[in-house]
DNA sequence: CCAGTTTTGCATTGATCAGTCCAAAATAGG
DNA sequence: CCTATTTTGGACTGATCAATGCAAAACTGG
């Protein structure tokens, strides 16, 4: 019973995340919420408590649409080192549309673990991710196209550590072949030889 | 002739780029930088016109010490591959200690490229970094240390990304034994075999 | 069609934002 | 000691910040 509401919330979800992906969390004002998501401000608040609950749905909005992604995209990788190269060309081409490249690299970089709520969120999709990541590898280790003188969890680590380093470079607009050298070099360090 | 000043303008400068290290430039109020500085406003403006301008000051001396530091750190290595070695040991022991990460990081993950006069600081600051990591990749295949299957330019621009990863890292408190074994893996990506 | 409930638009809140103004204070040259 | 010049502290500016209040609007169950 009473009003329905007249927006999709996961869509102004989604608008909200496209502005604070771009300006950061206190680069973006209220103001500038109400019109990126088109809703009024009575709205925003009755739905979202404030400006701080708002970012953090908006975070895990977008780690979980990441999550998703990675996983669609390594699940169609034949072997362990093919998640990898499939990984770092999907970074390169993705983020270098808009070069605007991720939110939870510049939410790191924002915040460091200032804000207990939002390091917890940072904290559990860099596991999730880098745990993801070890699977490949202890993949790509037993189907021989890695190498087998690293842990896999170290080489999930270094993977996602190149890929924050390339989601950086998109965003200073690096040049495209400056990223392909850092894949290509970060791939023969994992490769079997 | 006049009233004389009554602080050191270099030192108000590295106590105004501490703040925004930590905090950003959105982050860190000019009251913020008052306190930081321990100057009056008026002092503040009247000898760095605006908030932006001592932000820029303030990355410039970043910038600058971040040059020093790295010339210092890599005159006294013997080999190519020392140079990196030292480079990424140096980067996780300093980092460690404060986790702030790297400003020049901080600041292309708050920015982008939308701030020309930013931009400029931030892409001659990188060009410099990686012309000198250029150098010791060079000097390191010279030497038989360094792979000579990539381009100097290439392991510059691989080594410039791990760095930054690390920085993340450290600012998102990541473990020292996995900021050891990103550096352990780029290591053996561009050393000799 | 009415009572109860929720959403919405808009005005408004007090706090804080970056930046300015001004008069007192502190110097140097004459 | 006087004048010109600069710095300093502190009050002050209008704008903008995140958040709230309130009443009209829009619905549902009865």
């Amino acid at each position: 019973m009473g009003r329905p509401k007249e927006f999709d919330e996961r869509a102004a979800i989604g608008r909200a995340m496209e502005a604070f992906w771009e300006r950061g969390y206190e680069g973006t004002s209220t103001q500038a919420l109400c019109e990126a998501t088109g809703l009024g401000r009575s709205s925003i608040y009755n739905t979202f408590t404030s400006k701080h609950e708002l970012f953090v749905r908006a975070l895990d909005h977008y780690a979980e649409r990441g999550q998703r992604d990675r996983a669609e995209l390594l699940e169609s990788c034949e072997t362990g080192i093919e998640c990898f190269r499939a990984l770092f060309a999907y970074t390169i081409d993705d983020d270098i549309q808009g070069r605007r490249g991720c939110l939870v690299v510049n939410t790191v970089a924002e915040f460091g673990d200032r804000d207990p709520e939002i390091s917890a969120r940072i904290d559990a999709d860099t596991r999730r991710h880098v745990s993801l990541l070890t699977a490949c590898a202890a993949e790509g280790q037993r189907d021989g196209t890695i190498d087998t003188a690293h842990r896999p969890g170290d080489i999930a680590e270094f993977a996602h550590s190149t890929v924050t380093g390339l989601r950086l470079m998109s965003r200073r607009g690096a040049e495209r072949a400056a990223m392909e050298a850092v894949a290509e070099l970060a791939l023969t360090a994992i490769a079997a030889r």
